[in-house]
Parts: structure tokens; sequence; C-alpha cells
DNA sequence: CTCAGCAGCTAGAGCGCTCTAGGCCACTCA
DNA sequence: TGAGTGGCCTAGAGCGCTCTAGCTGCTGAG
């Protein structure tokens, strides 16, 4: 690769040097067929030498398509992290690029969106917080669109995401045969997906035929709402088990435990969701939920290629099932199995 | 916005609708000076009428520069993500677009970086994992480039970071004016910036006189390096204050250490490096060294710009001062004030 | 020998914009 | 009266690509 003085070289300077017309240097570039073999190695060799690169821009222009995936997100979540790296590697796959927006405190879902309109990106993956309902209906109108992780309130849009229902019961399934009978659930709070997994939770402890009324806590998505809950758990009366929102919210209640006298999981066995890195270190090793970041970015991509070729089902809702990641925060109750 | 059912509107829509030139549109949409208020008026209205949004590749493709700031960044680092959040906001300002570009796992920064070259970048800012000196020294001789936040070995890049020299002098400042003398360094091993901060670290040992040798305790940049330096402190005898590489360091040894019954700051200080959200914790209250990430972000932004006008400074390098965050995990020493 | 068929290549028309050069029409001023 | 001025607008040539249509020259079948 060698430097150029000025502008970057085009498919006209790789012609002019390679001797043939810029549309068969375009044909060789892009890798299809209509080049005899001896050409496409001197055509190749040529770029190379000139450091030639495509012009992403130009190359969209013409082509009337983008073959580019928009993803929404936030910056610093370990669920977008990670369903984020899974969405390069499969839009790589099927030949797509991927351009990011992020959401931050200081720039609204709205303004992220249209970045990716601005891209004019193909389709859309939305994993940050959501514009709202009218907003994304109208998105989804105008060009595929996935949202992952959490359920949607757009018709038109496509969801891939864990079944809450399962993942709550699994969770739950798992205190009961440990011998748990307290349960206690530290909700999000207007987080996305806390509705379903309150719901879950509630579904889940009918289903068992616990005691009393379902014990749901008001929490939130941060650490910050875990330990609120677990200062709030230890004066009002600790249940023997609980199971969090997410990982966040679980290593909050966990830390606060620790901090407040209260042995994990001798007193009392947490339960997270999300299996993010923060759950995973070794001295907490936390039991928890695991969303498949990958998988479900796979899927989402899968779904938008099949949308965009017009093959995709009816269907829209996704659900995958998540796994319990046993570590180190759950055991039998103080006294045993009752 | 009106839904259009096929493509999206382009100029020649709206120009042809608002019986205008494709030009006259151009330049009332730039919002450039050579149309009458009363046309502008009526063009505008008509493109909000057809939902015209510009397609950002023509428009970039057609004036030749891209005004487009390339991003490396690793996703779910809080110190990223508030570099970031700024440099959205001063790219803004100044006129310019971002484009972010992810460096995980499973994609290099060299990967990282083609793609920003892809996009026809005119500058670029690196925050993440840098790519090799030669190649870093390569792409700085092609466009401007700024590293934030670390040292860059490469000649023709910008640099804009926090001096670790004054982060560090002032963390040990202040633990020497609360009377410690047996202060110890958990370090960032080969991360970014962690061998400056040693050396900052040997150095403010020295300007004070402490006794002994620096104390420069083995760690790393996550809770994990932390979590066993604490176990390695707390086995070999523990000092009266430690000052940690970076705030997740830092987390790592005051969670432990709760775990293991020292009392912080009771026992031992604990100061840490970046005021990230997780050491804000009100269970934390995490002593830090705060570098204001909106700062280098917009001063990042202002070298690019000023290199991409031709008038940037012949010094390379812009050393920012830190400032001490004072909260709950530094006291004095047990003894008190020897 | 003719002619279809095909591989290999090129010309040229866009894609949706920006931007320069220039046209037209008051209006002013010598 | 006519040249000059300035505001408003348009034509048209790109930007760096892709893609269709068509043009070569070489086979091999009829």
């Amino acid at each position: 690769m060698s430097k150029q003085s000025g502008r970057p070289p085009t498919l006209e300077d790789v012609a002019a040097r390679a001797g043939v017309s810029r549309a068969l240097v375009s044909i060789v570039i892009r890798g299809v067929p209509g080049a005899s073999e001896a050409t496409r190695q001197r055509v190749l060799e040529t770029a190379e030498e000139l450091g030639y690169r495509p012009d992403g821009r130009a190359r969209l222009l013409a082509a009337g398509r983008s073959r580019l995936i928009g993803v929404t997100l936030a910056l610093n979540n370990p669920f977008h992290s990670d369903v984020t790296e899974g969405i390069y590697a499969a839009a790589e796959a099927c030949g797509y690029q991927v351009v990011l927006s992020a959401v931050t405190g200081r720039r609204a879902p709205e303004r992220a969106v249209e970045t990716l309109l601005d891209y004019r990106c193909e389709a859309a993956i939305l994993l940050g917080p959501l514009v709202a309902r009218q907003a994304l209906q109208e998105l989804a109108q105008r060009l595929p669109v996935v949202v992952v992780g959490q359920p949607s309130h757009a018709p038109a849009a496509d969801v891939v995401r864990v079944s809450d229902a399962d993942g709550v019961g699994l969770a739950v399934d798992h205190l009961r045969c440990l011998g748990h009978r307290l349960i206690a659930h530290v909700d999000g709070g207007r987080s996305a997906g806390a509705a379903q997994r309150r719901a879950a939770f509630r579904a889940a402890h009918r289903r068992h035929g616990l005691p009393g009324q379902p014990h749901v806590v008001a929490g939130g998505p941060g650490e910050e709402d875990g330990a609120t809950a677990a200062r709030r758990l230890v004066s009002d009366g600790l249940p023997t088990a609980v199971l969090a929102y997410n990982d966040a919210c679980a290593v909050g209640l966990l830390d606060m435990f620790v901090r407040l006298g209260v042995s994990v999981p001798r007193q009392v066995s947490v339960v997270g969701y999300d299996d993010s890195p923060v759950g995973r270190l070794s001295y907490r090793r936390l039991t928890t939920v695991s969303q498949d970041g990958h998988q479900l970015a796979s899927l989402a991509v899968q779904r938008l290629v099949s949308r965009l070729a017009g093959s995709a089902p009816a269907e829209r809702q996704l659900l995958v099932r998540p796994a319990l990641v046993l570590r180190g925060t759950t055991a039998e109750p103080a006294g045993g199995r009752p």
C-alpha cells in the first residue's frame, strides 16, 4: 500500500494504470464474473499497488442500495455490546455493513434513528431505548426494523428476544428445586422488558403454588437500584431468595448485602438476568439467566435479510429460549429443604 | 412527514413539486444564501410535505469532502462512552458528522480503522486499543488523527489526554496530606497509559520522600485484576492507602476488601482513576481522579478541525489537568497522622 | 462458409447531490 | 440612454462508483 500524495486513488486511476476500462476494474473489485483470470490478477495487483479502496459512498449511491444495516444502541451497556459484536459478524457474513448510532443522555433515540435514515440504511436493529410508538411504527413502515431484547409496541416491527416467561420460569424453578418458598422479585421499574419479567414472575409464583402474594420489590436497571432494594429487603425482612431484573441490579443487591453483613447464598440466594461480565467476576459468581447476545444478533440479521428479500414469515415475534447459568449465588435455604 | 410509496424523495422531486430548479432546493436545504425568503419558505414546506431527507452519501460525494469524523472505540467502556458522547456534541457544533467503529474481541482495531477509511472520514479519533505503531503512523499521514486518553507511539498523530503525572500527583498529594506514608500502587499492567501512571507514581513517591522503594503491585484494567491485587495485599500486609490504575480496578479492590473484612477507609484508603459510574454508586463513593471526557472530546475535535484547516500547532501533545474528586474511600490512616 | 453463441471487454447513462458559471431582471447612476 | 450592479435563479458538469447494452473476436455446429 503506497502512500498517495493527493486524494485517494479511484477506479479511474486503477483502470488507467492497468490499461483497462473502469467497468472492468469494478467487475474485478466486486468479484463478480466477467473478467479473465489473467486480467483479474493484473487489476488486483494494480489496485494493491495504488492502495486503492473503493469509496463506500459512491458505491452505495451507484448501486442504488446501501447494503447497510443500522444499529441504535446505548454505549456502555454490556448486553448491547454483546449483541453488537454479534451483529457485526452476522451482517458481514451476509455481505452487509453495519453503521452504529449511539443513544446517550444527550442524544435521543429519535436523533439516533434519523442518522441511520441519513445513511440510507436498508434495515435497522434497535437495541437502545426506543423511540415513541408512533415514530417506531412509521420507521418500520419505511424499512425492515428488528427490535432486539425487548417487546416492541409497533405492529410493523419485528422482535427478537428471549422469552421472559421461560427465563424467569427457569430461575424460579431452580430456586424451588433448591427448596425456596419465599422468593422476591426486584423488578426493573419502567425499563425495557421489566413489565414482562414482572408478569412472568407472578405467573411462576402462581404455577408453583407459593404462599401469599408474589413479593415484588421496586428496583430498576442499575446497581444503585439493586442496592436500594437490598436495603429495603434487609429492613423489611429477608426472603430466602431474590430474582433481580438484570445482572446490574443483582450485583447491586449482592454488593449491598455484603456490606450489610448478609451472607449470600447462605442467608439469601440471588439470581440475575443477562449473564453480563460484572456477574462473572470470581468474587461474585452470580447465578443468572443467560440471553445469548450473539444468537439474538444473528437471528435479527437473518430476519432483516429475509424481510429485504421479501421472504420473511408473517409472525413478527421470535422468542428464543434462555439458559440458566448456575454459579455461586444460589443454594438451599438456611433451614434446609422444608 | 407523509409516507412514500416507493423510494425516498430526492432533491429532484422537491424541485419539481415546488416548481424550482434542483440547485435552488439544494441552496435552501443547505441553508446558504442565494434564495429569496418567499421561495425558501415554499421549498422548505414542500420538502417537509414530501418527507424529504438529504442523502448523506450523495451529498458527501458531490461535496468532495465528507465532513465525517470517524471514531474507534471499545464498546462497554465507561470512559469511551463518555468521550464519545462529547465527540457527538462537539462535532455537530462544528458541522461534522460522527461515524462509530467498534473494536471488540472479534473485531481488531485494524478492521475498525479500515471501516473508517471506507467511509472516507476526513479525520479520526482513536479511543480503543490502538493499531500497531507502523499502521498508526501511516494512518496519521493520510488524515488527521487524534489519540485520546493514552500516549501514542506515532509522531504524526495528535494526542489529547490527561496528564498522568498530574493525576497521580494529585492523588498522592491528597493521601500524603491525610498522613499516609505507606502507599501502594496497583498498576494497569500493559494497558493504555499504565506505564505512565506507574512512572508518575514512582516520581511522586520520590518527591514526597516516602520510605523504602515505591510499592507497585501487579494489577490490570478490570475488576478482577483489582480483586486479585486486594487478595495479595491482604496476605502480604496492607499498606495504609492504595492508588489503583483505574476505577474498575479500584472497584475490584474495594469489593474484595469488603469481602475479606477489610474496612475502607478505616484500615485502608483507596483512590481510583477515571471517575466512572461504578465508582459513583452510593455504597462505594470512590475517591478518584477525574478525566473530563467531554473536555477531552471537545479538545480532540477542535484539534482535528484546525488540522483540517491547516492551522494546527506544531506541538502534537495536549495535556489536560485532571481533578481529584473527593468521596468516601479516603481518610486519615488508622493510627492517625504520624 | 455462415452464423449463432459466448467469453471478455467497453461505452455511457445514471445514482442524488454540490457547485461554478452564467442568465435574467429590476434598479441605480453617470 | 446605456453601462453597471446585485439579487435570484438555472443549466450542466462533475463526485466515484454500478450496471445495462452492446461490441469485439473466437469457437464450433450446420
